[in-house]
DNA sequence: TGACAAAACGAACGTTCGTGCTATATTGTT
DNA sequence: AACAATATAGCACGAACGTTCGTTTTGTCA
């Protein structure tokens, strides 16, 4: 749907809330209520957004890290495909800019939004697990800290990236990491 | 000044562009035109309430661990002020509520807020300095990195404690400081 | 071709937005 | 007591907001 592709945009660059009716519409060269009748309202086109969001994150970063080779190889693979999925939105990554902005902001779109990130943790705690059948971590690592561990690596890469303008932005990341996976080796 | 103790806390849960004047006087018990006059431009009113936020931040945050001796009991101190800080404002630290506000927002406020990370950075690079000093960091350690690795570990202790009900991130947040902190030892 | 449903439309609703202008209090200084 | 300076208030503005309305266009199937 070329609107909710147009609306993921238009929310990672101003946020979910910034995201009017009327801009979207100009944006898609529609009619504000011609659009308007799709949603009903504002409030579930940003869960449509959001929706569409996390199919796309889907598709284009767990889905090809999955069939790349278990371990570390897929560990890499899921970051590389994250950090692409994050350069190719303008204001970078959707989940992120929505989790700050709706930290205190009740009601159905928080909820949706709390769900996808429980996935997204879970899906780190899997490639963990992955990780330790494949040899690449000990036994009895806690996947759940892994997981911590590597989202907080990532905000903050997000943020060097997105608000900074730090070139040695990569390296930071490349050497957190390093150093992350080999505390769980 | 109350109606930048107002608009910090505002901010906080609905970030800096929502804040508005009318929702911030009706708040302070001001008419919308007498608080406007205070700043004649609502840019205005964003910038100063982020440079009130840096002047509280610096008095609750920063000169506090500097009293305490350097090294690792002043990094502990550090980080200690700062989630105080974040659980004193309704919806979180504003800077980094403001840092994905503004990722893709140019302007007179963007720029304000990169000069206070900026600062900030610098302020996480010094504390490593000092703890080399103090014989807790060895030598020839990268300052920078470090001021990577913590800032990362608060952004994902900060989404952790303020978006999801995990009963575990206070552990999170302790195993994760204790192994960043053995690696730079 | 005619009937019918879906989709998009323009116009308007009431509200809130940021921002001016002007007048009235409040305060501080001589 | 008189005056200047500052702070607050009242009112109005144009624009944008989300939303609703009735109408027109478009597409599908009999």
């Amino acid at each position: 749907m070329v609107i909710l592709e147009s609306g993921l945009d238009m929310a990672s660059q101003l946020g979910l809330e910034g995201v009017s009716i009327g801009a979207l519409a100009k944006e898609t060269n529609m009619s504000k209520s011609g659009l308007f009748a799709h949603f009903q309202s504002k409030e579930n086109l940003q869960i449509e957004i959001l929706d569409y969001a996390a199919r796309i994150f889907s598709e284009d970063v767990i889905v090809p890290a999955l069939t790349t080779e278990g371990g570390i190889p897929r560990i890499k693979a899921l970051i590389n495909n994250w950090i692409k999925w994050s350069d190719n939105l303008t204001g970078g990554c959707i989940f992120v800019t929505a989790s700050t902005d709706y930290s205190d902001r009740p009601g159905k779109v928080r909820e949706c939004l709390i769900k996808q990130q429980e996935d997204w943790i879970d899906c780190l705690c899997r490639i963990a697990e992955s990780a330790i059948k494949a040899g690449d971590f000990r036994e009895g690592i806690d996947c759940e800290q892994f997981a911590f561990d590597l989202y907080s690596l990532l905000l903050g890469f997000h943020l060097y990236d997105k608000l900074l303008d730090d070139s040695e932005t990569r390296k930071r990341r490349e050497i957190a990491l390093e150093r992350l996976l080999a505390n769980y080796k």
